[in-house]
DNA sequence: CCAAAAGTGTTTGACTTACACCCATGA
DNA sequence: TCATGGGTGTAAGTCAAACACTTTTGG
């Protein structure tokens, strides 16, 4: 306590630190039953506070780099990913998030297709891990966690999300899938199906997946221009 | 051109400077037609960059304070004004945004109800302005705005927004107004009543407004808890 | 043939929109 | 009494949920 008090007092002096930090999202087909799910890298920390506690990946904020830029660059060193999908979530910034100096957190979410997920490397210090149970991480990481699912829900059912899961062909059912595994809960796939077809971006291909065990379903591909979405006040698209 | 790149190879050396600044949204009964509409207050800048121009309420953030204290501090100092809603809204950090230094500024926006607008300072540098029809500000502040002005359109359509707006009772005519203003078309009064009367936090009182040339309307109060709304991870009332 | 997913059709109820209509007041 | 906004009723249209049903494959 004391030590914490003469902390406050030290760094009330310095400049309050600003870092960019990411959560990344990516479906993983579990193995247990056949449905894919949430699944987010996280990374070790090897220094105090915190010490070896899962954290989100992030970094300082290098001057000549825009917020997004380095957002998009710290995914790359620690997950060697890239973003199909990527905004910004928030800016945390209470007074208690680090026990050791003030922090300011700029923190992006972002998803990732499968087969960018599947070459992710995985290492001692690099882990992936279920979203919906995740243990303690350090700082308030959990927090910022629960609230990028949050957005993540709102977006999936607003807007066309849904597609930075997966890949440039896909089943109605994929589709389907991946907002069960976001949302949580099962939909019915009569309406569903319609539902989607009913958007203007959904185009239907002359292919089928064969090889399965049923009716060999046909394959779609998403249309709609990815700029055109609304992930933040500088695409310019916003009316 | 020579002196902008010696600047920018400057600062790349420092740390990005972190500001805090807010949007302050507030109705005022225009003059002209008896309807209100959106206001704001700016504030001239002194200085250079962009010296003479309006800009948004703002400063620097200080070590002691959070975010959000932080922009109801700014706003108090400039304009005298307690808000009655207060949300972070976007963290801008471009290059380009300040020709000087690099600036990365996270930005709150707020309501304050007329009451409290209605003896707001208006000096020499600090005015206020219809939000619909700015001119040139500084650094990228028209962005801003204008994200704000979408912000809150999508807040008032979708949640309880309406009410900061407003004093502790009030007429459903005035809600409607109030919506009118800032979806910036009328609506139909017969339907909007009804819509608001089912939403379960309305409650009516027994008081009438006497006074008005026609029949005197009802007075309604809102019982729904200000800490209910969505403004963040922060309000642990997120699901 | 059977099981199961792909895909289609139909019914139902909830909700929005438009608009006709009555009520209460000041002028 | 009339004009006007407050307030109620109602029919048409839209949309999503529920679910029955047909199609097509592998086993």
């Amino acid at each position: 306590m004391g030590i914490g008090s003469a902390n406050v007092s030290e760094r009330a002096q310095q400049p309050p630190e600003l870092a960019i930090s990411t959560v990344i999202f990516a479906l993983r087909t579990d193995a247990g039953h056949g449905r894919p799910t949430l699944w987010l890298p996280l990374v070790r920390r090897t220094r105090q506070p915190f010490r070896d506690l899962w954290a989100l990946p992030g970094g300082p904020l290098s001057a000549a780099e825009s917020l997004q830029d380095a957002a998009a660059r710290s995914l790359q060193e620690t997950t060697g990913l890239q973003p199909s999908y990527l905004e910004q979530l928030y800016a945390f910034g209470g007074l208690d998030r680090s026990p050791v100096q003030r922090m300011v957190s700029i923190v992006y979410w972002a998803l990732v297709r499968p087969d960018e997920a599947a070459l992710a490397r995985e290492t001692e210090n690099v882990g992936w891990f279920r979203a919906d149970c995740l243990d303690r991480l350090a700082f308030d990481h959990n927090l910022i966690v629960d609230y990028a699912l949050w957005r993540l829900r709102n977006k999936v059912e607003y807007g066309s999300i849904a597609y930075d899961f997966l890949g440039p062909k896909f089943t109605l059912a994929q589709v389907r899938e991946v907002y069960e595994a976001v949302l949580g809960r099962k939909l019915d796939p009569a309406n569903f199906r319609r539902q989607l077809r009913s958007t203007p971006d959904i185009e239907e291909t002359d292919e089928y997946v064969q090889g399965g065990r049923h009716r060999p379903p046909r394959l779609y591909r998403y249309t709609g221009a990815a700029a055109q979405r609304n992930n933040g006040p500088l695409s310019q698209t916003v009316e």
